[in-house]
RNA sequence: GCCGCUGUGGUGGAAUUGGCAGACGCAAGGGACUUAAAAUCCCUCGGUAGAGAUACCGUGUCGGUUCGAGCCCGACCAGCGGCACCA
């Protein structure tokens, strides 16, 4: 078969039926939105891991479409972010420019892979008609009270003059230069994500996502549920502490703000005045890593002031330390060292008192002691335990007015300010008179201008470009600066797969009909790295879009999937820097996408992935080439032969196989479900070898359900064998094989028999057999009566159609 | 440091979710065809002992539950991934 030849033949003449599009018109049949993650047009080409993410989705999408459903598989780019622009910077090529091409690659890649996109929902998050619609959002969720401005540290680069991503800071340093970097405020956009902080968390119950997934988006959702309790300084000041341990609150022997906490210098005596800028200075110094270290020892300062514990009025100093964060809670905790290990390792550094207060049930108390416990040392609550003891002196501090029970999110609200060039524009203006204004919707998109300085030398690239910036105010006229900043490429990302239903609506970023056709997405497809970020900003977006009234379900991906990871051959992750990435192209060249597609489903578990090895695609080669000749051989098949044992063998392995592999694809075990085809495969070759007269029907049906059984997986490939055996229209018009669960039904099964637990035989029982018939049965056999001579049976444990166990002694 | 996942032949990976471990492949060895090679086809292929039927051992390690454990429980070791010192 001539690969390159078919690919192309099939490719076209699905193009010109459009036969790749989801059909609008067909409203019977029911619709299956299949979605991979879109792509991020960096490199200019194609990898493996795109391929092992798009090549076994789109197959089961065909497999999907081949059970009768009206199939919708869109495929779009992610074309905003950071790589283009460092890109630009190193080599002047502007990020439209290098963009645009990269993109133009890819397509032609992903349409050389055969795989069933559908190109007429394309969508590309860079251009006008895309980001207008971004810009959109963000004033929709603005106007929804969603979208505040406040100050927010960045990396600083001080030799720079720019702001650095995380990924850009390199052990506190530059990237570029090596200079440390710093700190620094600014004010900035967030989205209000923890109004919704509790229904992200409920809402997963129902998802079906990997369990692994879900447990990680509840641990960075973080519910916890506690007690905020008042101190109050000598000075007057009142901060609250949050602990989850009320229960502990009369072993306090000192309390502890976060360096960046307001009151931290309003407190500080004169004294300490000197020590405590000192510390601050240092704590914003080192870098958010590092102060999360806990290998790190503990490092804090006295301000010199006290306050008092509110249930027992004592008096405790106040310290400062960067082991607590001002983003959680309310960035002070009251320090317990007899029942908290930091505050332990902390009071145990500078000499602070450890009082006991919660005593082991039942055995000798080590400190720290962080478990329940009996509590002893706190007046009318002492006998008290756990979760009773900490919700009564809750209720008692709720009393007497100084807090009570409060539940806390790790969530942070969501940052969507960037100091960057290549984004969607942030729609807002700055006026002196009216402040933040909204740029009206009749005047989006707010156009990213092409003509740049986006070489860092200090000021984000579009405060630099005086057209863009200088404006006037939508509310009084006057004069106005537009916002220098561009939104995160996550907010570009948390709602294309609405775009999708409708990505040419040039009114509003979709039609609500169009919408509620074809979302939810059934099957989302993509990478596990995904799972905190994206994942949750898109399923916030669809529920804040759903209370302005633009969407009436609750959650967009109702079943998720995450491939795994090629590697390397080295089991590193494929990187330019380690030398290790593989290209699919010469694979293709040499066995066809067909194979190299197959093969990708074949030699990994999806789920896992593995390291890079091209061990066994000949053999994905050798198998279609045995499927092709088997084929083939079938259209010489002539008459009526027997229905008889052979016969029988052949239709339960068609059959078996069928049912396996119906199975297998819908639950993405691709490797196993390419396994049983090869059995069947193996089947069509024994019952071929037979001597005398063969039964041409079943053989010609059994090759037909081979080769639709195996068009999801190899699509070209499959069409051609069709269409040479005689077959009419295209392959994936035809339904997919059923099992015919009579010719499963075998009048014998195997059964393991075991004595003692041990296998001694195997033994052909009546299918239809009970346990009573069974267990005489296998008494009677000679391998059991040699073992069992003179002993009683003691038990017998019998397992449907699998095994007899017989305890004898 | 915490959390999560993973650990099965020389190798990629299966195992009906507690029921015959190693499906299907790759690699390797032997054979057939061939002047030869490639391709193709057939056989062997976890370990030890044995000519052999067979016996014993075997799913990271050690224990436990069970008639029965790769799968469940406990402790440990190794690798990978994520990270929140979350009070």
């Amino acid at each position: 078969m001539d690969i390159k030849a078919i690919e192309k033949k099939w490719q076209m003449r699905w193009e010109k039926e459009k036969f790749n599009r989801f059909d609008v018109k067909d409203t019977e049949k029911k619709k299956f939105y299949v979605l991979e993650m879109f792509s991020y047009p960096s490199g200019a080409k194609l990898h493996v891991g795109h391929w092992y993410n798009y090549g076994p989705a789109d197959s089961y999408a065909r497999f999907k479409r081949m059970q009768g459903y009206n199939v919708f598989q869109p495929m779009g780019f992610d074309a905003f972010g950071l790589p283009a622009e460092n890109y630009a910077i190193k080599t002047g090529v502007h990020p439209k420019d290098s963009t645009e091409a990269n993109i133009a690659t890819m397509e032609q890649q992903l349409k050389a892979m055969g795989a069933m996109f559908d190109w007429s929902a394309e969508v590309k998050t860079c251009t006008e008609e895309y980001y207008k619609w971004t810009q959109w959002m963000f004033l929709q969720l603005y106007k929804k009270g969603l979208a505040y401005r406040k100050e927010a540290p960045v990396n600083w680069c001080p030799s720079c003059n720019t702001v650095l991503a995380n990924e850009q800071v390199i052990d506190g340093k530059c990237e570029r230069c090596d200079t440390p970097v710093v700190r620094k405020n600014l004010t900035q956009w967030f989205f209000k994500i923890t109004e919704y902080a509790e229904e992200l968390l409920s809402g997963l119950i129902d998802l079906d996502w990997p369990e692994k997934t879900k447990n990680m988006q509840r641990n960075w959702i973080g519910k916890s549920t506690g007690c905020e309790i008042e101190f109050e300084c000598e000075s007057g000041d009142t901060f609250r502490v949050y602990t989850t341990r009320p229960d502990t609150v009369f072993g306090v022997t000192y309390v502890v703000l976060a360096p960046e906490h307001p009151l931290a210098l309003k407190i500080t005596t004169p004294e300490q005045r000197e020590a405590v800028e000192a510390y601050i200075d240092y704590a914003a110094r080192s870098s958010e890593i590092e102060r999360l270290s806990s290998t790190r020892e503990k490092t804090g300062v006295f301000t010199g002031a006290y306050c008092t514990n509110p249930v027992n009025g004592k008096k405790v100093p106040v310290y400062l330390a960067d082991y607590v964060l001002y983003s959680y809670g309310t960035g002070a905790v009251m320090a317990v060292p007899a029942h908290d290990e930091r505050d332990f390792a902390f009071a145990t550094k500078y000499g602070l008192p450890i009082v006991k207060v919660i005593e082991k049930q039942g055995g000798e108390t080590v400190l720290p002691y962080t478990e329940d416990g009996i509590v002893v040392g706190s007046l009318q609550f002492d006998g008290l335990c756990g979760e009773e003891a900490r919700s009564a002196i809750a209720s008692y501090i709720s009393k007497i007015g100084k807090g009570g029970k409060k539940i806390n999110y790790r969530l942070r609200d969501w940052l969507v300010s960037r100091q960057r060039y290549w984004g969607a524009p942030i729609p807002i203006i700055h006026c002196e008179k009216c402040g933040a204004v909204p740029v009206p919707e009749k005047n989006l998109p707010v156009k990213l201008p092409y003509d740049v300085e986006f070489r860092p030398d200090g000021k984000s690239p579009l405060a630099k470009h005086e057209k863009f910036m200088n404006t006037t105010c939508p509310k009084c006229g006057g004069p106005a600066k537009r916002d220098p900043d561009t939104l995160d490429t996550f907010v570009c990302s948390s709602w294309y797969f609405l775009r999708y239903a409708d990505p040419h609506n040039d009114k509003e970023p979709f039609d609500r009909e169009a919408v509620d056709r074809l979302l939810p997405v059934d099957t989302y497809v993509g990478g596990a790295e995904h799972s905190c970020m994206h994942l949750l900003y898109a399923r916030f977006f669809t529920k804040a879009l759903r209370d302005m009234g633009y969407l009436d379900f609750d959650e967009p991906f109702k079943r998720l999937v995450h491939q795994g990871v090629i590697l390397g051959p080295d089991g590193n992750r494929m990187s330019k820097s380690h030398g290790n990435v593989v290209s699919p192209d010469d694979y293709i060249k040499e066995y066809g996408a067909d194979a190299f597609r197959m093969y990708l489903m074949f030699g990994f578990s999806y789920t896992e992935g593995g390291p890079w090895s091209d061990d066994g695609i000949k053999a994905i080669s050798r198998f279609m080439d045995r499927v092709e000749k088997i084929a083939l051989k079938s259209n010489e098949y002539f008459g009526y032969g027997p229905f008889e044992r052979e016969e029988r063998a052949l239709d339960y392995a068609r059959n078996y196989c069928i049912r396996q592999v119906s199975r297998d694809m819908e639950s993405f075990s691709f490797n196993t479900a390419i396994a049983r085809m090869m059995e069947f495969t193996n089947a069509l070759y024994k019952y071929d070898a037979l001597p005398g007269e063969k039964n041409a029907k079943l053989f010609k049906e059994s090759v037909r359900d081979l080769i639709l059984m195996l068009a999801p997986c190899a699509p070209h490939f499959a069409e051609e064998l069709f269409e040479q055996t005689g077959g009419k229209g295209f392959v994936f018009e035809q339904k997919y094989p059923v099992e015919n669960p009579s010719a499963l039904r075998l009048a014998e099964t195997e059964y393991a028999i075991q004595v003692n637990s041990k296998i001694v035989c195997k033994a052909m029982l009546p299918s239809d057999a009970t346990d009573e018939e069974i267990k005489t049965a296998a008494l009677a056999l000679p391998e059991v009566t040699a073992r069992t001579e003179g002993k009683t049976l003691k038990k017998c444990v019998v397992v449907k159609g699998r095994l007899v166990n017989l305890i004898v002694g």
